[in-house]
Parts: structure tokens; sequence; C-alpha cells
DNA sequence: GAGACGTGGCT
DNA sequence: TAGCCAAGTCT
């Protein structure tokens, strides 16, 4: 710590005692809670998260409740939230917690960060709110407040800007109160010391950020510049037999891992929509389908690539499927899609079907 | 170490 | 519309 940290420190502190956010994470004592909450979390708002930590937490009590349950369960709860890599080392990780810290989850910050979805920032963020250690933890909005104090002109996602920042997220670290003060810094990034507009006015420490006294806080952090993504068209099968429609499972790595959806895929060069159908699905099913009716058309962006999907009513015309490149798949009523995980696409299918399968003027669900 | 990995909100 | 995020981690 050096001379201004304690400036800081004591600013931001008494800053937060007055500010702090009532959050249904915060104040309680409960780590396993704080991981749920700091996993859930990444990437993702606080508004959004707040419905989903308190239908885990009444579900999944405790990481007992958490490794005994079923995967297709955890991503079920998940869904929505994004990123599912995060629910399902989440239960990993619980099952590594039971089977190896008796059901306790590691207080110091280097057996954390062996745990899977634990890296260096929730590491440090669990040892500090959770255990009371003097740890570290640079997430995005840390980032972006410590580069604008000190006006870090480095890229803040170069390997010599990350370790700059990391070194500053240690140096302005009070002792003994570590948590607190992450969850200051956290707090007072997300709503003063924001990316655009920063509210320097009512900021507690605009009296010691050189960025402000050079006015460049809009331009700290510095921020490379990202590549465009693709835009892909692909197509989907509501595959009939019966009463069912055939959902294959996404296999457990990767994109939707784990989660459920309607067979199909991209569309090549030259290829029409059926066309393309037909050919996804002699590839992943080895059977030959008849393209009926187009269900709909959904626009949709991932983090990397927007796509346009649509969805055709099919039916079998020879082979019986099986999965080939899908983890398992299974024959199920409209009503019983609702159990399986399913990304935002698949879902709006399944509520069109649902929406289609009942008698009009009913209530939806 | 650059790219993969979701979704919703806002511009 | 397309772009840009928002409490990162993994490979």
């Amino acid at each position: 710590m050096f001379p201004m940290s304690e400036t800081i420190a004591q600013l931001l502190l008494s800053w937060y005692r007055q500010n702090a956010r009532q959050l249904p994470w915060r104040g309680s004592p409960d780590p396993y809670a704080v991981w749920v909450s700091e996993i859930m979390l990444q990437q993702t708002r606080v508004e959004t998260v707040i419905p989903y930590f308190q239908r885990w937490m009444a579900r999944f009590p405790s990481v007992a409740a958490l490794a005994e349950a079923p995967l297709d369960e955890v991503l079920r709860l998940w869904e929505g939230l994004g990123y599912y890599s995060r629910a399902r080392n989440l239960h990993r990780a619980a099952q590594l917690i039971a089977s190896h810290y008796g059901g306790q989850l590691p207080t110091e910050r280097a057996a954390l960060e062996k745990l899977p979805g634990i890296g260096r920032y929730t590491a440090g963020a669990i040892a500090s709110m959770a255990f009371g250690q003097d740890e570290a933890a640079l997430d995005g909005n840390i980032r972006r407040v410590l580069a604008r104090l000190f006006d870090v002109a480095l890229p803040a996602r170069s390997p010599a800007g990350e370790a700059r920042l990391w070194e500053l997220a240690r140096q302005v670290l009070p002792p003994d109160e570590a948590g607190d003060f992450n969850q200051a810094l956290m707090d007072l990034g997300s709503s003063i010391c924001t990316p655009r507009s920063p509210a320097c006015l009512v900021c507690p420490l605009t009296s010691l950020c050189r960025a402000r006294q050079l006015g460049v806080q809009e331009q700290r952090p510095v921020l490379s510049a990202r590549s465009a993504v693709p835009h892909l068209t692909v197509t989907a099968a509501v595959l009939r037999r019966d009463s069912q429609v055939l959902i294959a499972q996404r296999p457990p790595q990767g994109l939707l891992g784990g989660m459920w959806e309607f067979p199909g895929g991209k569309l090549e060069p030259g290829e029409s929509l059926p066309e393309g159908l037909r050919r996804e699905i002699r590839e992943e099913l080895a059977a030959e389908i008849e393209v009926g009716e187009e269900l709909g058309v959904f626009e949709h962006a991932y983090t990397h690539f927007r796509v346009t999907l649509h969805a055709f009513f099919c039916r079998l015309r020879a082979g019986e499927p099986t999965a080939l490149e899908a983890s398992q798949i299974r024959w199920v009523t409209v009503d019983e899609l609702a159990a399986f995980p399913m990304g935002k696409i698949d879902r709006q299918i399944s509520r069109r079907l649902a929406q289609l399968h009942r008698p009009k003027g009913e209530p939806r669900g």
C-alpha cells in the first residue's frame, strides 16, 4: 500500500457505507452464496442475475444439493443466463468440493483458483469477500476505475496493461478490508465511473483522479478494437412423428454445450434452405426428411457471430434418426419440451409450437 | 495469447 | 440494423 492509497481507501469506504447496494448475496456470510453470485455475475448485469440467484439458492441451497443434482436440471435453471460452461463448471466444482473438501469451499485464493470456472478474479473476490483475506480482484469495473484513477495508457487487456492494473489493485487494497473495498470499487464502477459519461461531479475520488485531471477519463481504459462478426444463415427441423417432435442434445463442450435443440445447421453457399436442411439431417441423424411449411424466422446475435434461423416443419421419409453428432436424441411431446434446457432460439421455437398446439383462448403458462 | 463462449439493453 | 458493451474463464 502506498501513501495515496490510504486516502483512496478512506474516501471510497466512506462512500460505500452510504451507497452500498443491498443485494441478495451481500450481508450473508455464506461462501457458497458468494461463489454462486460471482459466477453468475461474470459478464452479466446485476439486475439480470438477481432472479436467477434467488431461484438457484431455493433449489440448490448448498454445495451438497448442487453436487447431487442432475446436470440437466442445473442447465435448466441456468437457461437464459448464457455462457453455459459457467453452469457446467459450477456443477463440477460442487462435486469436487463435496468429495475433496468436505463440502466446504477452500479459503485460500490459490486453492479456489484450481476449481473449474474460478479464475484469478473470482478467486480473489471469494477470498476477500467470503473469507476476509487481503486479496485483490480485478474485474471490468475495477479495471476501468483504476485505469482512470492512475491514467493507465497501456491497452487494458494487453499483458503489460493487465500486469500494471493487477499491481495497482494490490497497492490500493487496505489491509483487513479488502472485501468491502473490492465491492466498493465495483459499485463505483457500475454506478458512477461508468464506461460512457462517467459522473465525475459526484465521484468521491474525483480530486485524486489522474484521467479526470487530464480530461481523458472517457479514453480510459484503452480498449483494443474488436473484429467484425459474421452473419450466418441456418436452418432447423421440427421433425414430427405422431404426436412427438425430435430434439437433440448438443455435445458437452463448446457453444450451448449440453443444451437441447431442434437439429439443423449452417447453410452452405449455393444451397436452398430445404436442401441445406435435408443435408444437415442426413449428416447429423442419418435420416432422409421431407421439408414442409416454414414455422418461423428467428434473428439472434451471439458473441462472435449473428444468425438468421429458418425453422421448418418436417416429416421422416426414410431411416431411423440416430445421434451421429448429438450426445443423444429424444422424441418428446410439445408439453415435455419445457423440461429440457435450451438456448434462446430453440426455446422460442418450443414456445411457438406450444402456442400452435394449445387450443385458442387458453391462458399461457 | 487470440478467440470461443450467451443474452439483453442501449445507442 | 449493427455495434458495443456487462462483476471472466478456458484453451
